[in-house]
DNA sequence: AACATTTGCAACCGCGTGCTG
DNA sequence: ACAGCACGCGGTTGCAAATGT
C-alpha cells in the first residue's frame, strides 16, 4: 500500500501512463479490482501496478473490464430506446443508459454522436412541424430537464427567485436508483406515454 | 497506389457533488 | 464551517480505420 503522499507526488508530477490501454495493464486492473474490490481509485492505480491515474482506471474498468459489459451490436430495440429514452431524458446519458443493460453510459453517448443524432437532426428538420409539438409536450410534463451543471448553474437563480416554487424535482422523478432490475417492458410502457411515433424522428 | 477526408470510438479533461476528518 | 479527497458526469479530443478521390 503506498503512502498518501507518494499519490500526491505522482498526482502533481503526471507520470502517468496515458493513451490505450494494453492487455498486461488490463489484466493487472482487473486482477487487483477482482481481490481488493473497485473503490479508492487513486489507491487502485498506484498499487495495480498499471501507472495510471485514478480516474483513468475507474473508466477503464467501467467501460471494459465489469462484468457483463456488452460491446458493440446495437439492437434495433435498444437504438429504438437509446431514441425514445434522449427524447424524454436529454444528455443524461447515465440514466440512460441504466434502461440498458450491460452498456455503458460513454457507449451510448458515442453511438448517439456518432450515428443517432444526425439521424435526429436530418428528419427533425425535414419534418419539424410534426416534431415540435409533441417535444413541447413533454417540455411540460417534465420542464426542468437540464444537465447537472444547468442544475447547478441555475441554482442560485431558482433561490431568489420570489415566486413560490412547486416542489417538483425532476431529477426524483428520473431517479431509477432505487428500482430493482433492468425492466425493459415498464420502460416501454412508459415511453408509450409519449404519443409520437418514433418512425416520424428518424 | 497514394493521399486526403471522414467516421467511430476510446480516453481525457474540467467541473460539480458528497463525504469525511 | 471548512478544506481536501474521491467519485461521477458530460463534453471534448486524439487517433486508427474506413472510405473517397
Amino acid at each position: 500500500m503506498a503512502p498518501k503522499n507518494v499519490e500526491r507526488k505522482l498526482e502533481k508530477k503526471k507520470e502517468y501512463n496515458k493513451g490505450a490501454w494494453t492487455s498486461e495493464e488490463d489484466k493487472k486492473l482487473s486482477q487487483y479490482t477482482q481481490i481488493h474490490g473497485a473503490k479508492r481509485w487513486n489507491t487502485v492505480a498506484i498499487n495495480s501496478g498499471v501507472n495510471r491515474c485514478g480516474k483513468s482506471c475507474r473508466l477503464r474498468w467501467l467501460n471494459y473490464l465489469r462484468p457483463n459489459i456488452k460491446r458493440g451490436n446495437i439492437s434495433e430495440d435498444e437504438e429504438d430506446l437509446i431514441i425514445r429514452l434522449h427524447k424524454l431524458l436529454g444528455n443524461r446519458w447515465v440514466l440512460i443508459a441504466g434502461r440498458l443493460p450491460g452498456r455503458t453510459d460513454n457507449e451510448i453517448k458515442n453511438y448517439w454522436n456518432s450515428h443517432l443524432s444526425k439521424r435526429v437532426i436530418k428528419n427533425t428538420t425535414v419534418k419539424n412541424h410534426v416534431a415540435q409539438e409533441p417535444i413541447k409536450e413533454q417540455q411540460k410534463l417534465i420542464p426542468n430537464v437540464q444537465t447537472q451543471r444547468e442544475l447547478s448553474q441555475s441554482r442560485t437563480h431558482e433561490d431568489t427567485n420570489n415566486d413560490t416554487i412547486i416542489p417538483f424535482d425532476p431529477n426524483d422523478f428520473l431517479d431509477f436508483s432505487l428500482e430493482g432490475t433492468f425492466d425493459l417492458e415498464w420502460v416501454n410502457n412508459f415511453i408509450k406515454l409519449d404519443n409520437v411515433d418514433i418512425d416520424k424522428l428518424i
